[in-house]
RNA sequence: GCUGGCGUAGCUCAAUUGGCAGAGCAGCUGAUUUGUAAUCAGCAGGUUAUCGGUUCGAGUCCGAUCGCCAGCUCCA
């Protein structure tokens, strides 16, 4: 092979051989017309570039075109640069910050003087729409700082940016028409392939994500290759806005707040107290069971314990403010371990004591910015399924093994996949990176000996711990914080803690901190949306309502519904207007079985059974079979089938 | 906290350029006794979030406060 050509290997083994200098366009070439056509960017050595990209050296590629995951990032970053074009054509004074792409989509941040309405985004998303039928090609510019500066003389946004370069990076423009954005790329090859694209909302966004700085206005937006991706997406998020637990938590009665009660704090209406009162029953059920103890600690307590645990120092502007009594001060606690902690001191612990498996409904209080606050999700004060383990060194491997089948049953009741992250160590750690690197070292050996596939998450571990992080993935395929295991290495020195070992000497106790549901509010406003308020039957506030279709046989539906109250099941009497306008309120309530009773159920004793959502699809059925099938599902934890 | 938007009956929403606050549902009363997603009629329901201002006149315009919403920042 001469100097003057590389070798390119593609994905299947297949080796090319082209100019040096050639372009990823001209790979895509060089494999066939069709590839060429429906190439959209390239990945080379596993790095996305764009077809401009030159290749000087031998290389791996893959053309990427539109069913390659890959490439959507491309699309939408391409599809930020197009909106930036039509908001700087038709406001010609705008500042532009960033643009990139994001999970679902793209922003682009500007700076204007007048914010942007509603009408503003139809006129940039039409103007989008031409500049996307002109086709024009994304050029790709190495320049040097200087040209940057000059290209950029009138964007100070883009200047500052052009400042943290490093001296050796290369630096970058990109033009589209007549936009031209310092931007790294890659880029689709021209704006032609921008043809399924929303914008989608505006929001202040300060510069660089400091609200020290300048406020800036995002556009949000989202971009497909597909017609139909676009569409399903936008009937995603209307499937989303639906489910949105503020709305069902209205219509269901589960939940209120009052601005008199105070911005973030939740009042558990009966019906959602209900459902709260299931998951705790089997919670407290199971922990028992996996060898926990239950306790209770104070609401407010004395400042002198927050001292201590250092929450005074490092988590203050997080904390309620304290309140005076007969000169000591108090505070509503923000979490539980530092009382859990008091217990576990209350005593002289050996060894033989351990592990220690302390576990509350603790209810905390956080001060929490107003503009946080998010119906269920974000609040002021909330209950914790917290739990502590104080035990040995040896001992925490065993501990989080007992955790994972604690999590896994857990989350199989409520029908939730999950995953598994590992957070290590961040910049600003306490303890030893020696120290740190075992306790990572025994969580990752931990998941790997269960088999347990996780990725990690580096640097995301808190201060004083690496921890296990379990993201729930809801129905429509979101994924929530869910159960979170966080070793400490801070406490327990702190404290002071100690137990006494077998051979006589004090001994320092390794603390874990473990959530399951995390927050009660949260979680069952996760679980609303998860269920879209169709909760399955174990967790229905009313979970058969008892309908006789006139007036005479209401006494028999009456004593039937005494014997499904009897039997512990949530049931109630609907003795209403029309049979077909309780069958109607029944269905809206999402109660889950409806038993119809009318003169053939009367006189055969049998009841006719219409599930939650099954229309006229109903089952005629002996009422004895009737109770022992609820109580089955009940006791299952049987879930909706799908 | 910040930027922008919003706040009318229990709920969902109307109310020309500033000109008599309305409807459906829910509730109550009565009639109807119904076989699978809304029977009919009547009644009641409001200091238009709160406070102040402009105006002959404010739900509508202006200011402040409170709350909510979309984000930013932060997080269970």
């Amino acid at each position: 092979m001469s100097a003057s050509t590389i070798k390119v290997t593609l994905p299947d083994g297949r080796e090319l051989e082209l100019e040096k200098g050639a372009s990823l366009g001209d790979v895509a070439r060089a494999i066939g017309p069709g590839l060429a056509k429906a190439a959209v960017a390239a990945e080379v050595d596993g790095r996305v570039v764009d077809l401009l990209h030159t290749l000087e050296h031998d290389a791996r590629v893959r053309i990427l075109t539109e069913r390659d995951p890959e490439a959507l990032p491309v699309l939408r970053h391409s599809a930020a640069h197009l909106l930036a074009t039509a908001v700087r054509d038709l406001r010609p004074g705008a500042g532009i910050g960033f643009g990139p792409a994001i999970d679902e989509g793209f922003y682009y941040d500007f700076e204007v003087d007048e914010p942007f309405t509603p009408e503003d985004l139809e006129a940039f998303e039409k103007r989008m729409a031409d500049f996307a039928a002109a086709d024009d090609p994304f050029e790709r510019r190495v320049v040097t700082r200087e040209e940057a500066r000059e290209l950029f003389a009138d964007d100070p946004l883009k200047l500052e940016r052009l400042e943290e370069f490093d001296e050796d990076e290369v630096i970058t423009v990109y033009r589209n028409g007549p936009f031209l954005d310092l931007c790294r790329g890659p880029h689709v090859p021209s704006t032609g392939r921008l043809k399924h694209f929303k914008l989608l909302n505006t929001a202040g966004a300060y510069w660089r994500g400091d609200e020290k700085r300048q406020m800036l206005q995002r556009i949000y937006g989202t971009a497909f290759f597909r017609k139909g991706d676009l569409e399903e997406h936008l009937r995603r998020l209307e499937e989303a806005r639906k489910r949105d637990h503020r709305v069902l938590g209205k219509q269901l009665d589960l939940f209120s707040t009052d601005a008199r009660v105070g911005p973030g704090l939740i009042l558990w209406h009966p019906k959602g107290a209900i459902v709260r009162m299931e998951i705790e029953n089997f919670e407290r059920e199971l922990i028992l069971r996996h060898g926990y103890e239950l306790v209770y600690t104070p609401h407010v307590v004395s400042e002198t314990l927050f001292e201590i645990s250092g929450h005074l120092e490092n988590f203050r502007e997080n904390m309620f403010g304290a309140m005076e009594v007969e000169g000591g001060r108090y505070r509503p606690k923000p979490m539980n371990c530092p009382g859990h902690i008091a217990i576990f001191q209350a005593q002289q612990r050996s060894y033989r004591d351990l592990p220690v498996r302390m576990a509350e409904f603790g209810t905390v209080y956080r001060y929490e910015r107003s503009g946080v606050l998010h119906g269920m999700l974000r609040v002021r004060g909330f209950t914790q399924d917290d739990a502590h383990v104080f035990c040995t060194r040896e001992q925490v491997s065993e501990e989080i093994e007992r955790l994972l089948d604690l999590v896994d049953e857990m989350l199989a009741a409520f029908g939730y996949p999950y995953s598994i992250e590992l957070a290590t160590r961040p910049e600003k750690a306490l303890g030893s990176p020696e120290e740190w690197e075992h306790a990572e070292r025994t969580l990752a050996e931990t998941l790997e000996r269960r088999g347990l596939e996780y990725t990690v998450d580096e640097g995301g571990g808190a201060f004083y711990g690496p921890k296990l992080d379990f993201k729930l993935i809801d129905a429509i395929g979101r994924r929530w914080q869910g159960p979170t295991v966080q070793l400490d290495f801070n406490l327990p020195e702190r404290f002071g803690l100690e137990y006494v070992g077998e051979d006589n000497e004090r001994h320092r106790p390794v603390m874990l901190h473990r959530v399951l549901v995390g927050s009660m509010e949260r979680f069952v406003g996760g679980l609303i949306e998860h269920y879209a308020g169709a909760f399955p039957v174990w967790l229905a506030p009313e979970q058969v309502r008892v309908l006789p279709i006139s007036e005479q046989w209401t006494e028999d539906a009456r004593a039937f519904t005494q014997t499904l109250v009897g039997a512990g099941i949530r049931a109630t009497l609907d003795e209403r207007d029309t049979l077909s306008y309780r069958i109607r309120d029944a269905e809206v309530h999402k109660v889950p079985y409806m038993a119809v009773i009318g003169e053939r159920e009367a006189e055969a004793g049998t009841v006719a059974v219409r599930r939650r959502g099954a229309g006229r699809k109903q089952e005629v059925m002996e009422r004895a079979a009737f109770v022992d099938r609820v109580l089955e599902e009940i006791r299952t934890k049987a879930l909706d089938p799908a």
